[in-house]
DNA sequence: ATTTTAAGTTTACAATCGTAAACATTTTGT
DNA sequence: ACAAAATGTTTACGATTGTAAACTTAAAAT
């Protein structure tokens, strides 16, 4: 479980795997007609991406019967988690806490959402660090010169 | 402030802007340093980011002096955002909160980090909804078809 | 003043991406 | 059995990205 995804997918590619992660099991018929309800692709074009896919290895097909039949090879959390960590790539360590507040700012949550949130935020004080060491490269971040405290 | 990033940047200019953002105020040599080091970049390819992103509108030049002094047009926290927006654009509304806990399971946390995350997360709560709408398109979310509860 | 050197601009080129038509092969309707 | 429709594969083509050399100025060193 949780894989590491190495292949990223486009935004594009992200439309059609979002239908066959609903479906499980999904015929090119279908995605064909979802996107060109909700993005006015061509039937051509999203032959392209579910080919593009099944190359990329990230869909399965098998003849099921007669027809061919698409499945997922990633799952979705896998694919978002790896996104996540493309993201934090890009931040300093100090500031991820930041970020996920950014996050939680603009997000809307259920209040069973943020009883989740707040459980799990209570789990992490038993592993929270008092002083979080930054990893960035020199000239990459301003916590190296000068003493930056935990302030940025 | 906050304002809408159009323009999205790659991995590499990231890179770049990283050291801009940090600086505030720097010469292509120091970007070039930097990125040389790290990322074993020709002195050439940086410069081609640098002309990218001045083109793009993400950094400006201004001759102070007789040297080109290099300054961001965009804030780190307003490219954050974009990115996570983009990011939150491809799951289903009802699914952010799940999100957020991936990404506070696997972040190192400091414990101002927790207390203060807990704090927006208390805020939170007066806006918190008890059912969050599923308003993805037919076919891409599985909310639709069958009662799923708030559970994916 | 003349040669180096540094900095910015142009050009290059393969890979990927968005967008789609054309083609080939099945499957299905009549 | 044959025409029509569906489905998958090839080809196309411009834009963006990663990577970098070449060229052109401007600045610095001798």
């Amino acid at each position: 479980m949780a894989e590491h995804v190495e292949k990223q997918i486009t935004d594009s590619e992200w439309e059609v795997m979002r239908i066959v992660w609903a479906q499980n099991h999904v015929t090119s018929k279908e995605i064909i007609e979802v996107l060109e309800k909700k993005m006015s692709w061509k039937p051509a074009t999203t032959k392209t991406f579910i080919g593009r896919l099944v190359k990329k290895g990230m869909l399965s097909t098998e003849a099921e019967g007669k027809k061919f039949i698409y499945s997922a090879n990633v799952v979705e959390g896998d694919v978002i988690r790896e996104t996540l960590h493309d993201l934090l790539d890009h931040i300093c360590d100090r500031d991820v806490g930041n970020t996920i507040g950014t996050m939680i700012t603009q997000a809307t949550l259920s209040v069973q959402d943020i009883e989740n949130l707040k459980k799990i935020l209570e789990m992490k004080e038993s592993e929270a660090v008092e002083d979080i060491p930054c990893t960035c490269t020199p000239g990459q971040c301003r916590c190296q010169d000068h003493s930056c405290g935990s302030r940025h």
